[in-house]
DNA sequence: AATATAAGGTTAAACGTTTCGCGATAGGAG
DNA sequence: CTCCTATCGCGAAACGTTTAACCTTATATT
């Protein structure tokens, strides 16, 4: 038997009040306690909801923000999305995800979605480098914030990790411990994260007055492919590097699987530094060293920036937050004997 | 300068026509060419978007379907995710993700926000074996379908692995090989996929004319945790297992690490067999062996099922779907000399 | 006693759509 | 020439809320 759902109407008729009464009830005003009983119980009674459509459509406001990822099978992009998901909700706002599988086209039919179903605010992963659709929004006047990428021709609040200083510190591990011939394995070379990576590991070694081989610095793209190939092409090298800095968990996962399959021994022939997944640190043996994001202030500091602005206040507009890593330095990585 | 949005009373206006005869165009009724052209130059002019809270508060469709996790830091669930939303944004539905983190209490707070958001449909992992909440959207008329596990007391669409063959499977690999005190490392008993993978070792048992010990039974909690700390339990056993199925990702993960850190000899101290994810195993060493969800198979069955109970059509309902599992044998599984 | 104030209730318009029922026009059939 | 039918446009009501403006009543102030 299907149950027909009831309205602010019923409630009213039920409880023998106007819907105003009613309405004010549900938002928090004053009314009778006389009358607040009878209406706790018509609702009780009729299972009555507020019909968010309805009030949506006279306030403007949904009460949701969109959250928008290149991918649901990152880990990285989703750890941070459940706390985020889980502080606004605790502020009374829900969360819509969406991913964009990577697809640049795929990133503007969902934010297009996203501003469709009214949210509120929006917090995303930004793809290219094009801010066109990201403006658009900001002309609706819908507050974003970018995670992980800053987008140089926009004005946003960013929340991400340091990169720069993160690949230093890495970097300067191998060096302290003796490695001159150290290899980085980038993301793609447009890609933001990547940029600062590499500055990471040019400034490191101007530091240090090491020359920098330009053979060295490789690109890939992010993913578990790239990791292996360009691990096995830094091997054959004529003088490979004794050292190796991954800058993402899947190239890192990439590089142990070429390390395993090729049965480099690590850290003897080569020492390794990945990223990412502490997971992965422990499950992979000898253990691995990895550079740490934090995942969860990540997450903590998005919210609450786009919390405020959600309330109006733009005090900090732009806020750029760039967080510290945490560097683990485990058994993959070997001392060199002078 | 903020952009004050467009409705079809502008639209209208601007094209010399009549609400009516814009909304039939939007809906995609017959207007004379010339209409139409006028239209489609009011709506680019104007930059006009159908506001979906008002059409959905008049139809009472919002062409959006709400999916339920457990977690969002489970890469099992979020690629099947995955491919659901994608499925369904071919056909005009879009997709809102939500997780309840492990937790009873807020798997129902998330399913009445999903029922408040007016969902058309919802595809979720249940929690516990509790029916009550589920039963609700039934009464709604919501049209409903599981994945992963089954409930006993509500009819509904389930789209799930077959857990009990798997495990038969996967067993039957060790006994074949040799094997005959085998340990299997469960999920939480109460729960189905536990059950179920369960039954299908006690069952190769009995095929095999095998004796069944009941300490080599042993329950977890599907986390990393449980699994490290299980395998150590079989380990420190008076008379240990040769062989043991693992029957979780995040268990799998754990093993391999109370692996690791004993110093255990995989193959030839312990044989292993675990669960879900392709790319762990590649990267461990000796290469793991596993069992291998479908989950893109699981995403499209699920997706297809919905879309055709959200077109009413119920012909087949409830309709219950078993998936094979692949089972891939490498070198972290060892054939025993007799 | 007259008046001001506060508290709480009510009426009615509005939000942006869809859709029913009707009217107008034009072409074809007889 | 008349009538029928097909096609398309229009007016207006309805969906379930919120909210501004106003009304009523009771109490406090002078």
């Amino acid at each position: 038997m299907i149950e027909i759902p009831a309205t602010i109407k019923d409630v009213a008729k039920y409880a023998g009040l106007s819907i105003a009464t009613v309405s004010k009830y549900l938002n928090g005003g004053n009314v009778l306690e006389e009358n607040r009983k009878k209406i706790e119980e018509a609702i009780r009674v009729l299972n009555f909801r507020v019909n968010e459509l309805a009030r949506g459509l006279k306030t403007n406001r949904t009460m949701t923000v969109g959250v928008l990822i290149p991918s649901l099978e990152n880990i990285f992009f989703t750890s941070i999305i459940s706390k985020i998901e889980n502080i606004l909700l605790q502020h009374g706002y829900s969360t819509i995800v969406c991913n964009y599988r990577e697809s640049s086209k795929l990133e503007k039919i969902k934010l297009e979605f996203l501003v469709n179903k009214m949210v509120d605010g929006i917090i995303m992963v930004p793809h290219g480098e094009e801010v066109s659709h990201i403006q658009e929004l900001r002309n609706k006047n819908i507050p974003v914030l970018l995670i992980d990428r800053m987008l140089k021709d926009v004005e946003c609040d960013v929340v991400m990790s340091d990169n720069l200083n993160a690949a230093y510190n890495a970097v300067e591990q191998l060096i302290v411990r003796g490695h001159r011939r150290i290899g980085i394995i980038g993301g793609p070379e447009k890609v933001y994260t990547t940029q600062e990576r590499i500055k990471g590991y040019i400034r490191v070694h101007e530091d240090y007055a090491l020359d920098i081989d330009e053979d060295l610095i490789k690109y890939g793209g992010y993913d578990i492919e790239s990791g292996y190939r360009i691990l096995e092409e830094f091997m054959e090298m004529a003088n490979p590097p004794t050292g190796i800095f991954v800058t993402n968990y899947e190239m890192t996962l990439g590089a142990i699987m070429a390390i395993n399959k090729n049965n480099i021994k690590m850290p003897d022939q080569i020492s390794l530094i990945g990223f990412d997944n502490i997971q992965l640190a422990k499950v992979v043996k000898p253990s691995l060293s990895i550079v740490v994001q934090p995942m969860d202030e990540i997450g903590e500091t998005a919210a609450a920036i786009l919390l405020s602005r959600l309330n109006g206040d733009y005090g900090t507009f732009p806020s750029i937050n760039r967080l510290k890593t945490e560097l683990l330095i485990r058994d993959s990585v070997k001392a060199l004997a002078r």
